[in-house]
DNA sequence: TTTCATAGTATCACATTAGAAACCTCCTAC
DNA sequence: GTAGGAGGTTTCTAATGTGATACTATGAAA
């Protein structure tokens, strides 16, 4: 196994997706939101890298799921853990560095990530 | 083309090796690497891969290369430009972040990473 | 009873990445 | 002329990641 911290950190996060889900959950003021309302604001992913993506952010506690079995059909939320939201500031400091040395992005710059409507579009 | 400022930086920084690289380049007091240096520093790293994140870095304006041909056999000196050193503090807050809520490595926790001696170790 | 919505999973194929091993060129020193 | 170091490149193969498409299960509503 490799030993550097970073190196094992990057296999997490480094991973297409991850970070715009991330994204998409710290979003707007409702801290939950379900599988297709995920699918639909991050355009181009498809549902089996979701499913994929949110299974190994919940193995590593960065996000939760909570299952409604009471709604039928049986509804699933998904929201940040603690950690989860302290990787946010993290999130915006490479948006922060890209914004300064590779991307002119103008709308990026103005908007907070929370607020902000961007989608990722498909090519 | 995606549009998020986020995704396509991870296409940049998100590649195997690239953080640890930095991180070398970053290490110690001088700031000018070899290839040589850096592949033994890095371990378990291939001669194919540094080449190829070194290319793809010097492209991105994150490193830089010079080469002193009156030394002979030419030798390469690689070394971060001003855009690669202000990255240097979003990896610390990865480092940090991955301590704090992902692993435990004591000695990663008590070390700043400019005189850290941990090489990454082949498996 | 057919359709719709939610929340996925299954299957297959393609593309990209990564790694191992060998090789190359230039020059120096023995 | 042969070895050796610096700084890579080439070739081939294996692993992994990604995507398209179709499919499943559940229950509500029409």
């Amino acid at each position: 196994m490799k030993d550097c911290t970073i190196y094992k950190t990057m296999d997490i996060i480094g991973k297409r997706w991850t970070l715009c889900i991330l994204l998409e959950l710290y979003k707007g003021d409702n801290n939950e939101k379900q599988f297709n309302e995920l699918k639909g604001m991050i355009k181009g992913i498809t549902p089996k890298m979701l499913s994929t993506r949110l299974k190994e952010l919940e193995e590593q506690g960065i996000i939760r799921k909570r299952v409604d079995s009471t709604a039928l059909p049986a509804r699933s939320f998904y929201s940040m853990t603690e950690s989860g939201i302290d990787f946010i500031r993290i999130i915006q400091d490479i948006k922060k560095w890209a914004l300064t040395w590779q991307f002119d992005n103008p709308k990026c710059k103005m908007s907070e990530c929370k607020y902000c409507t961007n989608t990722v579009t498909s090519k």
